[in-house]
DNA sequence: TCTAAATTTTAGATTTGACTAAATTTAATT
DNA sequence: AATTAAATTTAGTCAAATCTAAAATTTAGA
Protein backbone atom coordinates (compact mmCIF):
# COMPACT_ATOMS: atom_id res chain seq x y z
CA UNK A 1 0.00 0.00 0.00
CA UNK A 2 1.46 3.65 -0.92
CA UNK A 3 0.42 6.59 1.32
CA UNK A 4 0.74 10.48 0.69
CA UNK A 5 3.87 12.13 2.58
CA UNK A 6 1.27 13.45 4.87
CA UNK A 7 0.08 10.70 6.15
CA UNK A 8 3.78 9.23 6.47
CA UNK A 9 3.90 12.07 9.16
CA UNK A 10 1.81 11.60 10.80
CA UNK A 11 2.06 7.84 11.48
CA UNK A 12 6.04 8.67 11.95
CA UNK A 13 5.06 10.80 14.69
CA UNK A 14 2.72 8.94 16.28
CA UNK A 15 5.31 6.10 16.56
CA UNK A 16 7.71 8.65 18.37
CA UNK A 17 5.44 10.06 20.29
CA UNK A 18 3.71 6.79 21.81
CA UNK A 19 7.44 5.46 22.56
CA UNK A 20 7.16 7.82 25.45
CA UNK A 21 4.05 7.99 26.18
CA UNK A 22 2.30 4.78 25.06
CA UNK A 23 -0.96 6.92 24.74
CA UNK A 24 -1.18 9.65 22.25
CA UNK A 25 -2.94 13.05 22.07
CA UNK A 26 -4.15 15.26 19.49
CA UNK A 27 -2.52 18.61 20.94
CA UNK A 28 1.23 16.62 21.27
CA UNK A 29 0.80 15.60 17.65
CA UNK A 30 -0.03 18.99 16.41
CA UNK A 31 2.52 20.30 18.20
CA UNK A 32 4.84 17.49 17.38
CA UNK A 33 3.93 18.29 13.34
CA UNK A 34 3.78 22.30 13.26
CA UNK A 35 0.23 22.28 12.52
CA UNK A 36 -3.14 23.02 14.11
CA UNK A 37 -5.56 19.81 16.78
CA UNK A 38 -8.19 20.43 14.16
CA UNK A 39 -6.41 18.85 11.44
CA UNK A 40 -4.87 16.33 13.17
CA UNK A 41 -8.49 15.19 14.65
CA UNK A 42 -9.03 15.29 10.66
CA UNK A 43 -6.21 12.81 9.41
CA UNK A 44 -6.78 10.89 12.59
CA UNK A 45 -10.47 10.00 11.07
CA UNK A 46 -9.01 8.71 7.88
CA UNK A 47 -6.18 7.08 9.50
CA UNK A 48 -8.48 4.96 11.43
CA UNK A 49 -10.58 4.70 8.15
CA UNK A 50 -7.67 3.19 6.50
CA UNK A 51 -7.06 0.47 9.91
CA UNK A 52 -3.21 2.11 10.85
CA UNK A 53 -4.69 4.08 13.87
CA UNK A 54 -6.75 2.55 17.18
CA UNK A 55 -8.66 5.85 18.20
CA UNK A 56 -11.68 6.87 19.85
CA UNK A 57 -13.09 10.29 20.02
CA UNK A 58 -11.32 12.56 23.17
CA UNK A 59 -9.95 9.27 23.96
CA UNK A 60 -6.49 9.52 22.32
CA UNK A 61 -5.41 6.97 19.86
CA UNK A 62 -2.11 4.85 19.04
CA UNK A 63 -0.93 2.63 16.25
CA UNK A 64 -2.42 -0.78 14.87
CA UNK A 65 0.39 -3.30 14.22
CA UNK A 66 0.11 -2.23 10.34
CA UNK A 67 0.47 1.30 11.54
CA UNK A 68 3.48 0.38 13.60
CA UNK A 69 4.72 -1.60 10.38
CA UNK A 70 4.47 1.17 8.12
CA UNK A 71 6.11 4.02 10.42
CA UNK A 72 9.25 1.83 11.20
CA UNK A 73 9.50 1.48 7.34
CA UNK A 74 9.67 5.46 7.05
CA UNK A 75 11.98 5.35 9.80
CA UNK A 76 14.54 2.90 8.01
CA UNK A 77 14.47 5.15 5.28
CA UNK A 78 14.98 8.20 7.11
CA UNK A 79 17.74 6.62 8.66
CA UNK A 80 18.96 5.21 5.63
CA UNK A 81 18.86 8.33 3.81
CA UNK A 82 21.16 10.09 6.36
CA UNK A 83 23.92 7.56 6.94
CA UNK A 84 24.48 7.53 3.18
CA UNK A 85 24.38 11.25 3.20
CA UNK A 86 27.06 11.96 6.07
CA UNK A 87 28.75 8.47 4.61
CA UNK A 88 29.05 9.16 0.90
CA UNK A 89 28.15 12.88 0.21
CA UNK A 90 30.23 14.43 3.63
CA UNK A 91 27.22 15.70 4.88
CA UNK A 92 27.55 17.32 8.28
CA UNK A 93 25.19 15.46 10.67
CA UNK A 94 23.77 18.33 12.04
CA UNK A 95 22.17 19.14 8.49
CA UNK A 96 20.84 15.90 7.26
CA UNK A 97 17.44 16.09 8.92
CA UNK A 98 15.77 18.09 6.38
CA UNK A 99 16.77 16.85 3.88
CA UNK A 100 15.82 12.73 5.08
CA UNK A 101 12.65 13.99 5.49
CA UNK A 102 12.10 14.70 2.38
CA UNK A 103 13.94 11.45 1.07
CA UNK A 104 12.09 9.26 3.27
CA UNK A 105 8.92 9.42 1.54
CA UNK A 106 10.17 8.08 -1.58
CA UNK A 107 8.51 4.71 -2.55
CA UNK A 108 10.08 2.22 -3.95
CA UNK A 109 11.42 -0.60 -1.57
CA UNK A 110 14.04 -1.46 -4.11
CA UNK A 111 15.68 1.50 -3.87
CA UNK A 112 16.20 1.27 -0.29
CA UNK A 113 16.98 -2.04 -0.23
CA UNK A 114 19.76 -1.72 -2.20
CA UNK A 115 20.71 1.47 -0.67
CA UNK A 116 21.04 -0.58 2.63
CA UNK A 117 23.19 -2.85 0.52
CA UNK A 118 24.98 -0.30 -0.93
CA UNK A 119 25.87 0.97 2.23
CA UNK A 120 26.75 -2.12 4.05
CA UNK A 121 23.60 -2.78 6.51
CA UNK A 122 24.37 -0.34 9.06
CA UNK A 123 22.68 -0.50 12.29
CA UNK A 124 22.59 3.18 13.19
CA UNK A 125 22.45 6.77 11.89
CA UNK A 126 24.60 8.96 12.35
CA UNK A 127 22.59 10.28 15.43
CA UNK A 128 23.09 7.03 16.89
CA UNK A 129 19.40 5.98 16.45
CA UNK A 130 19.32 1.99 15.48
CA UNK A 131 18.35 1.58 11.50
CA UNK A 132 15.20 -1.10 11.53
CA UNK A 133 16.52 -3.91 9.21
CA UNK A 134 14.02 -5.29 6.36
CA UNK A 135 11.73 -6.88 8.18
CA UNK A 136 11.28 -3.99 10.75
CA UNK A 137 13.51 -5.12 13.19
CA UNK A 138 15.90 -3.29 15.75
CA UNK A 139 17.45 -3.61 18.70
CA UNK A 140 16.57 -0.50 20.72
CA UNK A 141 19.63 -0.32 22.82
CA UNK A 142 19.90 0.47 26.61
CA UNK A 143 20.11 3.88 26.92
CA UNK A 144 19.27 6.79 29.34
CA UNK A 145 19.37 10.52 29.34
CA UNK A 146 22.46 12.26 30.59
CA UNK A 147 20.56 13.80 33.26
CA UNK A 148 20.33 10.48 34.71
CA UNK A 149 23.35 9.10 34.89
CA UNK A 150 25.10 9.23 38.57
CA UNK A 151 28.17 11.45 39.35
CA UNK A 152 31.71 10.43 38.20
CA UNK A 153 30.42 7.75 35.79
CA UNK A 154 31.83 7.54 32.47
CA UNK A 155 29.21 6.93 29.18
CA UNK A 156 29.51 7.18 26.12
CA UNK A 157 27.17 9.33 23.61
CA UNK A 158 24.81 6.93 22.28
CA UNK A 159 21.98 9.17 20.58
CA UNK A 160 20.79 12.46 20.11
CA UNK A 161 17.07 13.22 21.52
CA UNK A 162 16.35 16.35 19.47
CA UNK A 163 17.08 17.09 16.41
CA UNK A 164 16.56 20.51 15.40
CA UNK A 165 19.70 21.93 14.05
CA UNK A 166 19.97 24.45 17.19
CA UNK A 167 20.37 21.85 19.47
CA UNK A 168 22.89 20.06 16.94
CA UNK A 169 24.53 23.17 16.27
CA UNK A 170 25.11 23.71 20.15
CA UNK A 171 26.79 20.45 20.48
CA UNK A 172 29.32 20.49 17.20
CA UNK A 173 30.00 23.43 19.33
CA UNK A 174 30.83 21.86 22.61
CA UNK A 175 32.50 19.09 20.89
CA UNK A 176 29.55 16.79 21.45
CA UNK A 177 29.29 14.04 18.69
CA UNK A 178 27.96 10.07 18.85
CA UNK A 179 30.78 8.05 20.67
CA UNK A 180 31.91 10.85 22.63
CA UNK A 181 33.12 9.63 25.76
CA UNK A 182 32.00 11.71 28.89
CA UNK A 183 32.10 11.78 32.53
CA UNK A 184 29.65 13.90 34.70
CA UNK A 185 31.83 16.15 37.83
CA UNK A 186 29.11 18.05 38.77
CA UNK A 187 25.58 18.64 39.38
CA UNK A 188 23.56 21.54 40.18
CA UNK A 189 20.32 21.39 41.32
CA UNK A 190 19.32 24.45 41.22
CA UNK A 191 19.06 24.66 37.78
CA UNK A 192 19.62 21.10 36.91
CA UNK A 193 22.86 21.83 34.92
CA UNK A 194 25.54 19.95 34.44
CA UNK A 195 29.72 19.94 34.34
CA UNK A 196 30.93 17.64 32.09
CA UNK A 197 34.65 16.53 31.35
CA UNK A 198 35.79 15.09 28.02
CA UNK A 199 39.39 13.79 27.39
CA UNK A 200 41.49 17.24 25.88
CA UNK A 201 38.92 19.22 26.52
CA UNK A 202 38.37 21.61 29.03
CA UNK A 203 35.10 21.57 31.82
CA UNK A 204 31.39 22.25 29.32
CA UNK A 205 28.46 23.61 31.37
CA UNK A 206 25.21 22.02 29.99
CA UNK A 207 21.70 23.19 30.72
CA UNK A 208 18.91 20.70 31.27
CA UNK A 209 17.52 20.95 28.25
CA UNK A 210 20.41 20.13 26.55
CA UNK A 211 21.25 17.30 28.82
CA UNK A 212 17.68 15.84 28.52
CA UNK A 213 18.11 15.15 25.12
CA UNK A 214 21.80 13.67 24.82
CA UNK A 215 21.45 9.95 25.27
CA UNK A 216 24.05 8.00 26.79
CA UNK A 217 24.99 3.95 27.12
CA UNK A 218 27.24 2.97 30.03
CA UNK A 219 30.50 1.95 29.70
CA UNK A 220 31.47 -1.28 30.91
CA UNK B 1 11.56 29.44 -5.34
CA UNK B 2 9.91 26.19 -4.87
CA UNK B 3 7.84 24.46 -6.99
CA UNK B 4 4.80 21.82 -6.20
CA UNK B 5 6.34 18.21 -8.22
CA UNK B 6 3.13 18.61 -10.46
CA UNK B 7 4.82 21.98 -11.91
CA UNK B 8 7.67 20.77 -12.02
CA UNK B 9 6.56 17.74 -13.95
CA UNK B 10 4.70 20.17 -16.50
CA UNK B 11 7.48 22.41 -16.60
CA UNK B 12 9.88 19.38 -17.71
CA UNK B 13 7.31 18.21 -19.78
CA UNK B 14 7.11 21.30 -21.59
CA UNK B 15 10.72 21.50 -21.89
CA UNK B 16 11.25 18.56 -23.48
CA UNK B 17 8.22 18.90 -25.95
CA UNK B 18 9.32 22.35 -27.31
CA UNK B 19 12.72 20.95 -28.17
CA UNK B 20 11.17 18.87 -31.18
CA UNK B 21 8.03 21.42 -32.00
CA UNK B 22 8.80 24.31 -30.92
CA UNK B 23 5.73 25.42 -29.98
CA UNK B 24 3.40 23.60 -27.51
CA UNK B 25 -0.10 22.51 -27.76
CA UNK B 26 -2.76 21.81 -24.89
CA UNK B 27 -3.33 18.50 -26.04
CA UNK B 28 0.22 17.31 -26.60
CA UNK B 29 0.83 18.27 -22.90
CA UNK B 30 -2.27 16.17 -21.94
CA UNK B 31 -1.44 13.25 -23.55
CA UNK B 32 2.54 12.81 -22.58
CA UNK B 33 1.65 13.59 -18.73
CA UNK B 34 -1.55 11.79 -18.82
CA UNK B 35 -3.88 14.09 -18.04
CA UNK B 36 -6.57 15.98 -19.36
CA UNK B 37 -6.41 18.62 -21.58
CA UNK B 38 -8.69 20.64 -19.18
CA UNK B 39 -6.72 19.97 -16.53
CA UNK B 40 -3.59 21.43 -18.56
CA UNK B 41 -5.08 24.95 -19.15
CA UNK B 42 -5.82 24.87 -15.32
CA UNK B 43 -2.16 24.53 -14.96
CA UNK B 44 -0.57 27.03 -17.87
CA UNK B 45 -2.76 30.13 -16.02
CA UNK B 46 -0.71 29.32 -13.20
CA UNK B 47 2.40 28.46 -14.53
CA UNK B 48 1.85 32.21 -16.66
CA UNK B 49 1.53 33.99 -13.67
CA UNK B 50 4.53 33.15 -12.09
CA UNK B 51 6.34 33.84 -15.30
CA UNK B 52 7.50 30.71 -16.16
CA UNK B 53 5.46 30.36 -19.60
CA UNK B 54 4.65 32.62 -22.33
CA UNK B 55 1.10 31.46 -22.77
CA UNK B 56 -1.80 33.17 -24.70
CA UNK B 57 -5.21 31.24 -24.93
CA UNK B 58 -5.64 29.14 -28.06
CA UNK B 59 -2.09 30.34 -28.80
CA UNK B 60 -0.32 27.51 -28.03
CA UNK B 61 2.87 28.11 -25.85
CA UNK B 62 6.45 28.14 -24.81
CA UNK B 63 8.75 28.40 -21.41
CA UNK B 64 10.28 31.81 -20.31
CA UNK B 65 14.13 31.72 -19.85
CA UNK B 66 13.49 31.03 -15.82
CA UNK B 67 10.85 28.03 -16.94
CA UNK B 68 13.56 26.79 -19.16
CA UNK B 69 16.15 27.08 -15.89
CA UNK B 70 13.98 25.49 -13.73
CA UNK B 71 12.87 22.55 -16.24
CA UNK B 72 16.73 21.73 -16.66
CA UNK B 73 17.50 21.78 -13.37
CA UNK B 74 14.73 18.89 -13.27
CA UNK B 75 16.52 17.05 -15.64
CA UNK B 76 20.10 17.23 -14.07
CA UNK B 77 18.35 15.63 -11.04
CA UNK B 78 16.41 13.17 -12.94
CA UNK B 79 19.86 11.91 -14.82
CA UNK B 80 22.19 12.18 -12.14
CA UNK B 81 19.82 10.00 -9.81
CA UNK B 82 19.59 7.58 -12.65
CA UNK B 83 23.46 7.24 -13.07
CA UNK B 84 23.33 6.87 -9.23
CA UNK B 85 20.50 3.95 -9.25
CA UNK B 86 22.70 2.46 -12.45
CA UNK B 87 26.43 3.03 -10.99
CA UNK B 88 26.02 2.64 -7.54
CA UNK B 89 22.63 0.65 -6.64
CA UNK B 90 23.18 -1.95 -9.56
CA UNK B 91 19.78 -0.96 -10.94
CA UNK B 92 18.79 -2.18 -14.53
CA UNK B 93 18.66 1.04 -16.72
CA UNK B 94 15.46 -0.01 -17.96
CA UNK B 95 13.88 0.34 -14.93
CA UNK B 96 15.49 3.47 -13.33
CA UNK B 97 13.19 6.02 -14.80
CA UNK B 98 10.19 5.90 -12.73
CA UNK B 99 12.10 5.85 -9.58
CA UNK B 100 14.22 8.12 -10.69
CA UNK B 101 10.27 10.62 -11.38
CA UNK B 102 10.58 10.59 -7.61
CA UNK B 103 13.84 11.46 -6.84
CA UNK B 104 13.80 14.51 -9.42
CA UNK B 105 11.41 16.11 -6.64
CA UNK B 106 13.97 16.27 -3.61
CA UNK B 107 14.50 20.13 -3.40
CA UNK B 108 18.38 20.12 -1.50
CA UNK B 109 20.57 22.19 -3.70
CA UNK B 110 23.08 21.04 -2.14
CA UNK B 111 22.08 17.10 -2.04
CA UNK B 112 22.59 17.14 -6.30
CA UNK B 113 25.20 18.94 -5.96
CA UNK B 114 26.97 16.78 -3.78
CA UNK B 115 25.87 14.14 -5.74
CA UNK B 116 27.01 15.36 -8.35
CA UNK B 117 30.59 14.87 -7.51
CA UNK B 118 30.14 11.98 -5.27
CA UNK B 119 29.68 10.35 -9.38
CA UNK B 120 33.07 12.03 -10.40
CA UNK B 121 30.49 14.85 -12.68
CA UNK B 122 29.14 12.44 -15.28
CA UNK B 123 28.09 13.81 -18.79
CA UNK B 124 25.65 11.09 -19.59
CA UNK B 125 23.13 9.46 -18.04
CA UNK B 126 22.60 5.85 -18.75
CA UNK B 127 20.14 6.33 -21.61
CA UNK B 128 23.12 8.29 -23.33
CA UNK B 129 21.22 11.90 -22.12
CA UNK B 130 23.32 14.61 -21.59
CA UNK B 131 23.59 15.81 -18.43
CA UNK B 132 23.21 19.02 -17.33
CA UNK B 133 25.93 20.66 -14.52
CA UNK B 134 25.35 23.03 -12.12
CA UNK B 135 24.96 26.10 -14.17
CA UNK B 136 22.50 23.94 -16.32
CA UNK B 137 24.92 23.72 -19.29
CA UNK B 138 24.93 20.60 -21.51
CA UNK B 139 26.21 19.62 -25.13
CA UNK B 140 23.29 18.51 -27.00
CA UNK B 141 25.61 15.81 -28.92
CA UNK B 142 25.08 15.51 -32.60
CA UNK B 143 22.98 12.54 -33.09
CA UNK B 144 20.01 10.92 -35.11
CA UNK B 145 17.44 8.55 -35.31
CA UNK B 146 18.55 4.93 -36.38
CA UNK B 147 15.80 5.19 -39.03
CA UNK B 148 17.60 7.78 -40.93
CA UNK B 149 21.21 6.57 -40.92
CA UNK B 150 21.64 5.26 -44.52
CA UNK B 151 22.07 1.21 -44.99
CA UNK B 152 25.46 0.02 -44.55
CA UNK B 153 27.20 2.89 -41.92
CA UNK B 154 28.30 1.71 -39.05
CA UNK B 155 26.77 3.52 -36.17
CA UNK B 156 26.74 3.66 -32.29
CA UNK B 157 23.66 3.99 -30.13
CA UNK B 158 23.77 7.07 -28.20
CA UNK B 159 20.52 7.86 -26.45
CA UNK B 160 16.97 6.36 -26.22
CA UNK B 161 14.07 8.44 -27.16
CA UNK B 162 11.40 6.52 -25.27
CA UNK B 163 11.95 5.53 -21.34
CA UNK B 164 8.83 2.90 -21.72
CA UNK B 165 9.71 0.03 -19.58
CA UNK B 166 8.27 -2.17 -22.87
CA UNK B 167 10.58 0.04 -25.04
CA UNK B 168 13.49 -1.06 -23.17
CA UNK B 169 12.47 -4.88 -21.98
CA UNK B 170 12.83 -5.17 -26.00
CA UNK B 171 15.86 -3.69 -26.32
CA UNK B 172 17.37 -5.34 -23.18
CA UNK B 173 16.47 -8.75 -25.26
CA UNK B 174 17.77 -7.71 -28.42
CA UNK B 175 20.92 -7.19 -26.91
CA UNK B 176 20.76 -3.28 -27.63
CA UNK B 177 21.95 -0.90 -25.04
CA UNK B 178 23.67 2.70 -25.36
CA UNK B 179 27.13 2.05 -27.13
CA UNK B 180 26.34 -0.69 -28.95
CA UNK B 181 27.37 -0.75 -32.17
CA UNK B 182 25.12 -1.39 -35.45
CA UNK B 183 25.41 -1.56 -38.82
CA UNK B 184 22.12 -1.36 -41.19
CA UNK B 185 22.05 -4.50 -43.43
CA UNK B 186 18.32 -3.93 -44.26
CA UNK B 187 15.75 -1.82 -45.11
CA UNK B 188 11.76 -2.90 -45.80
CA UNK B 189 10.19 0.55 -47.44
CA UNK B 190 6.74 -1.68 -47.04
CA UNK B 191 6.81 -1.21 -43.15
CA UNK B 192 10.28 0.60 -42.85
CA UNK B 193 11.09 -2.08 -40.54
CA UNK B 194 15.09 -2.89 -40.57
CA UNK B 195 17.44 -5.39 -39.93
CA UNK B 196 20.67 -4.82 -38.07
CA UNK B 197 23.81 -6.63 -37.35
CA UNK B 198 25.78 -6.29 -34.04
CA UNK B 199 29.27 -8.40 -33.65
CA UNK B 200 28.82 -11.70 -32.19
CA UNK B 201 24.93 -11.53 -32.98
CA UNK B 202 22.66 -12.79 -35.43
CA UNK B 203 20.60 -10.42 -37.47
CA UNK B 204 18.36 -8.47 -35.94
CA UNK B 205 14.71 -7.00 -36.90
CA UNK B 206 13.33 -3.85 -35.68
CA UNK B 207 10.08 -2.49 -36.40
CA UNK B 208 9.45 1.49 -37.65
CA UNK B 209 8.20 2.45 -34.71
CA UNK B 210 11.40 0.91 -32.01
CA UNK B 211 13.82 1.94 -34.97
CA UNK B 212 12.74 5.76 -34.36
CA UNK B 213 13.52 5.93 -31.00
CA UNK B 214 16.93 4.50 -31.31
CA UNK B 215 19.42 7.28 -31.41
CA UNK B 216 22.64 6.92 -32.70
CA UNK B 217 25.83 8.99 -33.55
CA UNK B 218 28.01 7.98 -36.82
CA UNK B 219 31.44 6.35 -35.61
CA UNK B 220 34.40 9.15 -37.28
C1' DT C 1 -19.05 18.17 43.36
C1' DC C 2 -19.30 21.75 40.45
C1' DT C 3 -17.36 24.98 37.62
C1' DA C 4 -13.38 26.72 34.93
C1' DA C 5 -9.74 25.48 32.05
C1' DA C 6 -7.74 22.55 28.81
C1' DT C 7 -8.36 19.41 25.21
C1' DT C 8 -10.63 17.72 21.40
C1' DT C 9 -13.99 17.68 17.82
C1' DT C 10 -17.31 19.74 14.45
C1' DA C 11 -18.73 22.96 10.95
C1' DG C 12 -17.68 25.55 7.30
C1' DA C 13 -13.84 27.67 4.16
C1' DT C 14 -9.70 27.57 1.42
C1' DT C 15 -6.00 25.87 -1.71
C1' DT C 16 -4.04 22.76 -5.11
C1' DG C 17 -4.62 19.82 -8.71
C1' DA C 18 -7.59 17.06 -11.10
C1' DC C 19 -12.07 15.84 -13.50
C1' DT C 20 -16.56 16.02 -16.81
C1' DA C 21 -19.47 18.28 -19.78
C1' DA C 22 -20.41 22.13 -22.39
C1' DA C 23 -18.96 26.20 -24.88
C1' DT C 24 -15.62 28.60 -27.68
C1' DT C 25 -12.01 29.20 -30.96
C1' DT C 26 -9.10 27.65 -34.67
C1' DA C 27 -8.09 24.53 -38.54
C1' DA C 28 -9.43 21.71 -42.30
C1' DT C 29 -12.29 20.21 -46.03
C1' DT C 30 -15.55 20.24 -49.29
C1' DA D 1 -16.89 30.64 -47.91
C1' DA D 2 -19.40 27.56 -45.16
C1' DT D 3 -19.47 23.83 -42.43
C1' DT D 4 -17.44 20.11 -39.96
C1' DA D 5 -13.79 18.55 -37.09
C1' DA D 6 -10.21 19.22 -33.84
C1' DA D 7 -8.22 21.72 -30.22
C1' DT D 8 -8.75 24.54 -26.38
C1' DT D 9 -10.99 26.87 -22.69
C1' DT D 10 -14.74 27.71 -19.24
C1' DA D 11 -17.90 26.37 -15.67
C1' DG D 12 -18.90 23.68 -12.13
C1' DT D 13 -17.35 19.46 -9.01
C1' DC D 14 -14.36 16.76 -6.24
C1' DA D 15 -10.78 14.98 -3.00
C1' DA D 16 -6.86 15.80 0.02
C1' DA D 17 -5.02 18.50 3.43
C1' DT D 18 -5.12 22.43 5.73
C1' DC D 19 -7.29 26.43 8.46
C1' DT D 20 -10.47 29.41 11.91
C1' DA D 21 -14.12 29.79 14.97
C1' DA D 22 -17.34 27.65 17.68
C1' DA D 23 -19.18 23.65 20.14
C1' DA D 24 -18.54 19.50 22.86
C1' DT D 25 -16.11 16.68 26.13
C1' DT D 26 -12.83 15.70 29.65
C1' DT D 27 -9.90 17.09 33.53
C1' DA D 28 -8.69 19.57 37.38
C1' DG D 29 -9.22 22.93 41.06
C1' DA D 30 -11.72 25.43 44.40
Amino acid sequence: MKYSASKENYLKTIFHLQLESGIVGTNEVAASLQTRPASVTDMLKKLKKEKLLIYEKYKGFKLTTEGRKVAIQIIRKHRLWEYFLVEKLQFDWSEVHEVAEELEHISSKKLIDRLDAFLNFPQTDPHGDPIPDRQGKFIQPHQQSLLDIPLHTTARVSAIGSQSAEMLALLEHKSIRIGTKIEVKKKFPFDNSLELKIRNHPLITLSEQVAKNILVKNEQ
